[in-house]
DNA sequence: TGAGGTTATGACAACGTTGTCTAATGCGTA
DNA sequence: TACGCATTAGACAACGTTGTCATAACCTCA
């Protein structure tokens, strides 16, 4: 192993190494006037020569500001979620911005224990994606000053910042896609009712539904591990008598694809499928997954830039980043 | 927005409000002993009248200790690094710890750029997925004090706990269930042939071909971006003649379903596949991949439990975890 | 020559918390 | 009564940094 420091110097090391005073030093670590060239040389070499790093516990207990900013989310695991944490850690990153992560597991008691202990850390900023939109269940322990951007999901009866996409008008043309096939029973499956995104996809359908002039049938359950193969028997094939299939987020589809197959029918093949949210190989499958694509990175960036932009000091009343979906029609829907 | 504190409480503003000192409010705060039962509750009482929330930063100041971990990972779009970083997310919160994160893009130098800013942030311990494991790059700006963990690869010539799979049997068993069905030209396919774990996979790999006293074809590339059809065309197909394939990560497992795809050649249809690293759906691919499935989530769990038990005082030399992975066989390698 | 301004420098306090030390009180015992 | 000891309480300094202010040296121009 490497020779560790055993003790990490501090400004005042570097100052006395340097034989300036610690305020001079300071001058020099941020750059300010009224140093001259010959002490500011001196103390950046010795702070070359140390290794020193200034702490950032003491820079943001001193600032009020911590240069971190929080994201909560419901879950890492899922490709969606993963995709724009990346993103957003990238813009984050760019800016100065230190990232910590937490997750909900879409509890709303976790995730209000997670804000506190985010809070306690003086976060600048929270990018959330929150695990209920019914209610504002957290602004009310976010000290002023904090910023918040609402991360795919919307609340209701709050004006936040926020980075969505275009759930509705995305959910109605895969819909309308699938009406064009001359498909009539198409049944939507969902999960998380409570959910913004879940609300405005059903919408979306249920417009496409009506446009073809067409009875929607949807299902909903609240949550996707009850999309067992029974349920999938009795709910969707003995009371829907479903024709086609349309999944709102990206776990329906994994549960709709393996409860399927459990009862001997293959998506796409034996029925036709359309689902929200691309994933790597969906294109691999037979047939090929027509999904509607959520520019995931993409989302994660831009709450990360709006974020950064009002900690920069923009004011104004709140922004809504509204990002388009793709649709990418493979051969599951019918095509 | 419901109404939000125009400013965050101190513990100087419990204490005014409790009519009692700072320092007792101190000791409220943290179950210390010699307050009196009645100055407590008052104390408590006025805590959580103003939702006092202690300042992480100022506490961290003071106790040379932020009650942070640092992860390192070279890209959180691979679910295995996503499923890994979520079990760390859980233990570290389960013992007080916040995750700070950040990627490396597998860089070296990014990676020792975030290190340091990670230092500075004063971390108590790092959690890293070395971006090179030939040499050790990092341990010289990290501080004596903060632990590290080498999560999935492990450095020459360094003693750090660590948590791995046992990556080299793994291999040799994939590669022998390969030779046993009879298979002889199998070419084995890795990037990034600087890693340990692509060094071991070969390694096993190698070991199960001289079992079967077959010539052994590994091909790698610096990095899995190369692997286009173009190249299974010279370098697998022209140069090895290869009649079953051996893929060492994910994204070599990505790249070569699609530049296989693009060659009009079928994984595990037309050419026999076997592959590292489990994902979402590997099961729904026709044929079904067979894949060495290595226990992601479990990985982050251990590496934060190595390092919250090094934080908790645990002495003594460097530990290794070595989890086991899972064989499971589909139907892509024949079966 | 001297008033007024600019530049370079450092002493000091403060951010919010906790460790150290001292003080005051009550109580049991010689 | 007087002493020691345990308990409760608070004053103060310190963690590492930066903002505020004071000071000294050096200009410039009348």
């Amino acid at each position: 192993m490497a020779i560790a420091k055993s003790q990490a110097p501090t400004l005042v090391d570097v100052a006395r190494e340097a034989d300036v005073s610690l305020k001079t030093a300071s001058r020099v670590l941020n750059n300010s006037k009224n140093v001259s060239e010959e002490k500011a040389t001196r103390v950046r070499a010795v702070m070359k020569r140390l290794g020193y790093q200034p702490n950032a516990l003491a820079r943001g207990l001193k600032a009020q500001r911590s240069a971190a900013i929080g994201m909560i989310v419901p879950n890492l695991s899922d490709p969606f979620t993963a995709n724009a944490v990346h993103g957003l850690q990238e813009v984050a990153r760019d800016n100065g911005y230190a990232v910590i992560l937490a997750s909900s597991g879409g509890d709303v008691d976790v995730e209000r224990s997670e804000i506190q202990t985010l809070v306690g850390r003086q976060i600048d900023g929270l990018v959330i994606a929150p695990a209920d939109s019914r209610v504002d269940t957290f602004s009310d322990i976010i000290p002023a000053g904090v910023h918040i951007v609402a991360f795919d999901q919307l609340l209701r009866n709050v004006e936040l910042d926020s980075v969505t996409v275009t759930n509705r008008r995305s959910a109605r043309e895969a819909t309308e896609h699938l009406t064009g096939h001359g498909l009539r029973r198409i049944v939507a499956i969902g999960a998380r009712p409570h959910l913004y995104t879940c609300k405005e996809r059903v919408a979306g359908y249920r417009a496409g539904m009506k446009a073809a002039s067409l009875q929607p049938r949807v299902c909903l359950v609240e949550h996707e591990s009850l999309l067992t193969s029974d349920w999938f028997a009795e709910e969707v094939f003995r009371l829907q008598h479903a024709d086609a299939i349309l999944t709102l987020n990206w776990v329906c589809t994994m549960f709709t694809l393996r409860g399927l197959r459990k009862l001997g029918k293959k998506a796409g093949r034996d029925i036709p499928l359309f689902s929200f949210d691309d994933f790597d190989l969906a294109d691999m499958l037979t047939p090929g997954l027509s999904v509607v694509q959520q520019p995931a990175e993409m989302l994660g960036r831009e709450a990360a830039r709006l974020l950064v932009e009002r900690l920069g000091g923009v004011e104004g009343k709140a922004r809504s980043v509204v990002l388009p979906t793709r649709m990418i029609i493979r051969h599951s829907c019918g095509c």
